[in-house]
DNA sequence: ATAATATATCATTGTATTGTGATATATAAA
DNA sequence: TTTATATATCACAATACAATGATATATTAT
């Protein structure tokens, strides 16, 4: 088992969530728990558009978490392991009971309201 | 159990996601494992400045993924739930498998070559 | 009260990441 | 061959994020 005890190990397997922490490359795990999809599917299913879905594709693939086999003039993508889609369900288990929370962190989804300090007031 | 299959719902899980993707709040997570700690004992196992160990930990606790308890002048923090450790536990399982896939993911890690655009050349 | 310690907040700055559009490559069909 | 379809690559612009430093708040000790 790795050990992640070590700074190295931290990053790794912080690199190995990203995967699943972005909507665009979750989406497609999503997709593919269904079963294996091509490009195209994958594509239409999630309705990005075809270079952004391979560029996550690629990230995807090179992190382990997908992987490719061509056949003919597709590409068939599938999820590599078991433990990717336990994952998805365990985390969801667990979303089920902090939905609310996680649905209120606002640190990295602020509304994007770039101007709306002058809003009357604001001192504190 | 929540329903992930809209997109509300992979925005959500993305962002249950993001709180272990990064290596400041997964060092924190994985500092919590062995137990409850305060800011600055979190501070001094992972060598982050307060503030930015503080920052993290806000975003920790509004998605849920740690509970904080104050107690005099200091906040113990902890792990909100065991399928948090769950989670870790399972993705070093699967990152024991796909580790060099992980380590070769190049899309979202590249080696920082800031300047490297006017080497010779520099025309665009 | 004042000082000391613990924690939180927040604006700013630099950097990383995302999505796009243009284009390249590869396979199959006509 | 030429054309059509499927997928990949890549530079760029826009955005999002993380770490920092300054400062605020809260609790305890003197």
């Amino acid at each position: 088992m790795l050990t992640v005890s070590n700074s190295e190990g931290v990053q790794l397997q912080a690199k190995l969530f990203r995967g699943f922490g972005d909507p665009a490359r979750l989406n497609i795990l999503q997709t593919l728990r269904s079963g294996p999809k091509t490009v195209t599917e994958i594509v239409s299913a999630t309705c990005m558009s075809q270079s952004n879905a391979s560029n996550h594709l690629r990230c995807l693939r090179e992190c382990g978490l997908v992987a490719a086999e061509q056949q003919g003039k597709y590409v068939h993508y599938r999820l590599s392991d078991d433990r990717v889609g336990d994952l998805l369900t365990m985390s969801e288990s667990l979303l089920s009971d902090v939905a609310l929370g996680v649905y209120e962190c606002t640190r990295y989804n602020l509304p994007h309201k770039k101007s709306l300090a002058h809003e009357s007031g604001e001192n504190r």
